[in-house]
DNA sequence: GTTGGAATGTCAACAACACTGACGTATTCT
DNA sequence: AGAATACGTCAGTGTTGTTGACATTCCAAC
């Protein structure tokens, strides 16, 4: 097995720790996505329509494109939710004013109504969990959920949670 | 025990926190999955068949209702992705010896090897995300995911990780 | 000003993977 | 013997992802 070693303990160690994140992150999702999960499903919903619910009323007025790029799926796949989303009465679309291809997408207040039970439930749930680990803890936390995102992903997150600049 | 902002730190503050870390798992955890899909699409299987090849690897000879409680799916879930893993020669499923109605499960040689494939893959990226973020950072990232688990799933993490000792 | 290509968004069909419900079989427990 | 347990399977459904084909709009070259 090992060729050019040398060490062992550290190794087998360090391997034990990564083992341990990796099913942390696991589990951990699972409950993450627990409670709003419960509320969706009442109304028959799913999870790419809280996610399309969050970041229309992170950014309000943006565009299917912008969406696409954050979302990550493709644009057959979030248009089956927001044309779910606009026939329910969640969301509005408007033709662009500049350009007319776009569309610009916003809550109604039965959308923000739901966005907005839907946000206490999960952060209940993460303030819990930032109370139980400490302050300290929680920094951690998205220090190193910042550091395993995908270039491009942290690229969306920098941009959403500081400011609205460009790259 | 002092606070760390002091008593008055607004509530808006508070929730912007709250979002930046829901944000933060959710784009976390498409990089945490990034490069272990890649590997099994190749192959024709989806994370599934991840879950299951690393909790067989993780407690050799376990059998079905284990893992089904593991996994939080139903039976007839598991069992469409156990039968191409075992179809497949990736996992091999035993008649119990004590009791003939339960199937105790392993890998393969083959099963292991594309199970060490996926764990290498994504134990890369944690272990440069703990590397980024610092010792401090991985010990706090750990105590959030902990305390964000339902108490079901942490029992399976804490006896996984540690030993059986109940609360 | 017309035309052709790029960008934006929609419709249709299909695959992966979860779910429920019902049933069958072998085995173990009472 | 009868109930309960463990596992597998068939049939049907829903969410969410995928490709492919297509309509509309914009822009720039001709």
């Amino acid at each position: 097995m090992e060729e050019f070693t040398g060490q062992n303990a550290p190794e087998a160690q360090d391997e034990e720790a990564l083992r341990r994140g990796v099913e942390a992150m696991f589990f951990a999702y699972r409950g993450f996505t627990a409670d709003p999960d419960r509320i969706l499903a009442e109304q028959g919903y799913g999870r790419a329509h809280h996610r399309a619910l969050h970041f229309i009323n992170r950014s309000p007025g943006t565009n299917v494109n912008n969406l696409l790029d954050i979302l990550g799926v493709t644009k057959q796949s979030l248009n089956r939710v927001l044309r779910a989303l606009i026939e329910d009465g969640l969301v509005e679309s408007r033709v662009g004013e500049r350009d007319k291809r776009e569309r610009h997408l916003d809550l109604t207040e039965k959308g923000q109504a739901l966005e907005a039970a839907l946000s206490t439930a999960q952060h209940a749930r993460v303030r819990e969990a930032y109370k139980k680990a400490g302050p300290e803890a929680a920094r951690g936390f998205e220090a190193v959920l910042d550091a395993m995102m995908d270039r491009e992903l942290r690229r969306h997150f920098r941009r959403l949670s500081d400011e609205p600049g460009d790259v």
